[in-house]
DNA sequence: GCCGTTTTCGGCCCGACTGTTTTCAGTCG
């Protein structure tokens, strides 16, 4: 089992004790123990009893615990406590802003046990009257609650994928298979996805309805299939899925009517026609056709939206979209100096493995305590442990950067001597996250502002389908990176892609270059440059505007340039 | 439940912010 399996039962055992009132300082203990364990850079599995004690926080009786977890799968206190929870109740402990004790005064006080219940207690004004509650905590609640329901059955891009792969392995093994693949919102990269769709060419359909029969892991909704497709709900996500069922002959007009965007199918085309039109013609045998019929370039799937891309293939002036290869380093990453999982030097040898030529290391500055930031006299260390380390790997570079906390008033939360000291300052917004609109703008242009700021980190602060993150006004924001030189990044963690796609094009009209940065707490972190890349395509983004595909002489004397300006400014 | 011992049990516990209080509890990063 995976490290983060592990912690996620321990950490939700540590809620379900607070909701059932267990004594405070058992549910810390459990608390201080999840948060060493989340540190923990090697595989928890592999440990035996006595080496899991050894794990700073871990006792004997989560050693124990956890040993059982691995073996399996759960634990009896986490059991216990479970079955005493509605299932209502753990996603009520999912809104964000509430936690334990409030959802237990709501259980206990109103009897409510579901989302809806709760939506119609808030809107009746019965949580406002509620010991501990007022009005603003009612307008909250609700607002989370609205927000939940409306992403509920919504999984992340990164686990569609995951699940897409899996399922689609299993299909090609079944007789009468004889084409399959992802197609709709998950062909297209969408950032979050409902239901997962997969197009098949079967001849044989019996025998798919008996795989997803006999799943354990699936519930096969008999109501809402057909001859045309097969719903059924992947358990373990809440996931709902649809086999879409076509034949050989029409795979291929059917993966491009289920991949297309309607507003994309159904765009007029040259001669007043569409695809949907050309699509009725006859059966193609690759996309690639479709779209030479259609007189236009070849158009990838994850452009497919009916934005953009029509007019850029009108003019035959697709852009030539960003790859992996040409990413030439890795900005945005944390190392045990603050709260990542491997040191510093494991961080720049794995990026060094990974075939790039530079790391921007940019750990969580003082302000973060809750992160271990750095104070002062520890970013001297780290500078000095990364002059070593680059003698020792050049010509790998890492470079000296920051993630500095944007304070309230938009100020970053080191003097200027201590700014001056670095390569590069990736400015971000990590507390308070509840602001308006104009106050969140203000702040983040005053951050925008400082000459020392290099990039704007995760613009919105958002957590795809667990909170919405803070209002701001895009452009705004934009056109003042434009005006002071500053890169945004795309957040690459598949719960952030934060600057969303939508603003990435945007930015670019404006010049802005864009960063793709995996935002890594552990070495593994950098895969997640993929999903970033993903919707940095979606936008049309191409190498020159990635600030990362810079070479490391010309990001070098970026970084030179840009500290040379701002030491004019101050 | 964990830790560190005065080795058998008392103390544990970041800090800011919010919204509720009327001095603090809950939540978060």
């Amino acid at each position: 089992m995976e490290n983060k399996q592990i912690i996620k039962i321990l950490k939700n055992t540590a809620k379900l004790m607070e909701l059932h009132g267990e004594n405070d300082f058992k549910v810390k203990s459990y608390q201080s123990a999840v948060s060493s364990l989340e540190r923990h850079p090697t595989s928890l599995a592999i440990m035996d009893i006595d080496e899991l004690q050894n794990i700073e926080g871990v006792g004997k009786s989560l050693a124990q615990s956890i040993y059982q977890i691995n073996e399996q799968g759960s634990f009896e206190l986490f059991d216990d406590l479970s079955a005493k929870t509605p299932e209502g109740i753990v996603e009520m402990m999912q809104l964000s802003g509430f936690g334990p004790k409030k959802i237990k005064l709501i259980w206990e006080k109103l009897g409510i046990e579901n989302l809806e219940d709760l939506l119609i207690a808030c809107k009746e004004n019965k949580i406002a009257a509620l010991k501990g509650f007022g009005d603003k905590t009612q307008v909250k609640l609700q607002e989370a609650v609205e927000y939940k329901l409306s992403w509920r059955g919504y999984i992340h891009y990164r686990e569609a994928e995951q699940l897409a792969e899996k399922i689609i392995k299993e299909l090609k093994s079944l007789e009468g298979v004889k084409e399959v693949s992802i197609t709709s919102d998950t062909r297209r990269k969408m950032e979050v996805i409902k239901p997962l769709e997969i197009l098949v060419a079967s001849e044989n359909k019996a025998k798919i309805i008996q795989y997803v029969a006999k799943n354990d892991e699936f519930d096969l909704d008999k109501k809402n299939s057909g001859p045309l497709s097969l719903k059924f709900i992947y358990k373990p996500l809440k996931a709902e899925i649809h086999l879409i069922f076509t034949t050989k002959e029409q795979f291929v007009n059917d993966l491009f009517k289920t991949t297309a965007h309607p507003k994309h199918l159904n765009a007029e085309l040259e001669k007043g026609e569409s695809f949907s039109h050309i699509l009725k013609e006859k059966q193609f045998s690759s996309e690639e056709e479709i779209y030479k019929a259609s007189g236009f370039p070849f158009i990838v799937p994850e452009l497919r939206e009916g934005l953009w891309e029509l007019n850029w293939a009108k003019e035959n002036a697709i852009p030539d979209l960003v790859e992996m290869n040409d990413l030439k380093g890795i900005l945005h990453n944390h190392s045990t100096y603050s709260d990542g999982k491997n040191s510093l030097e494991e961080m720049a040898q794995y990026c060094k493995d990974l075939g790039y030529d530079y790391l921007g290391i940019s750990d969580h500055s003082k302000t973060a305590s809750y992160a271990n930031g750095l104070q002062e006299f520890r970013v001297k260390k780290q500078h000095e442990e990364i002059d070593v380390l680059n003698e020792k790997l050049a010509p790998f570079k890492i470079f000296k950067g920051i993630e500095s906390d944007i304070l309230n008033d938009g100020s970053l939360d080191y003097a200027n001597d201590v700014l001056e000291s670095f390569d590069f300052v990736v400015a971000s917004i990590h507390s308070p996250l509840s602001m308006d609109e104009k106050t969140a703008t203000n702040r983040l242009i005053n951050a925008i502002a400082n000459p020392f700021t290099t990039i704007l980190g995760h613009p919105t602060g958002r957590l795809l389908l667990q909170r919405k993150g803070y209002p701001i006004n895009h452009k705004a924001v934009i056109d003042a990176c434009a005006e002071y030189g500053v890169v945004i990044e795309i957040n690459a963690h598949p719960w952030r892609l934060d600057l969303d796609w939508r603003y990435v094009r945007y930015a670019l009209d404006k010049g802005v270059q864009i960063s793709i940065n995996p935002d890594a707490h552990e070495t593994n972190g950098y895969h997640d440059m993929y999903y970033g890349l993903c919707v940095g395509r979606k936008a049309g983004l191409t190498a020159k505007e990635t600030f990362n595909a810079k070479s490391l002489d010309e990001i070098s004397q970026y970084f030179k340039d840009r500290k040379k300006s701002a030491l004019s400014k101050i």
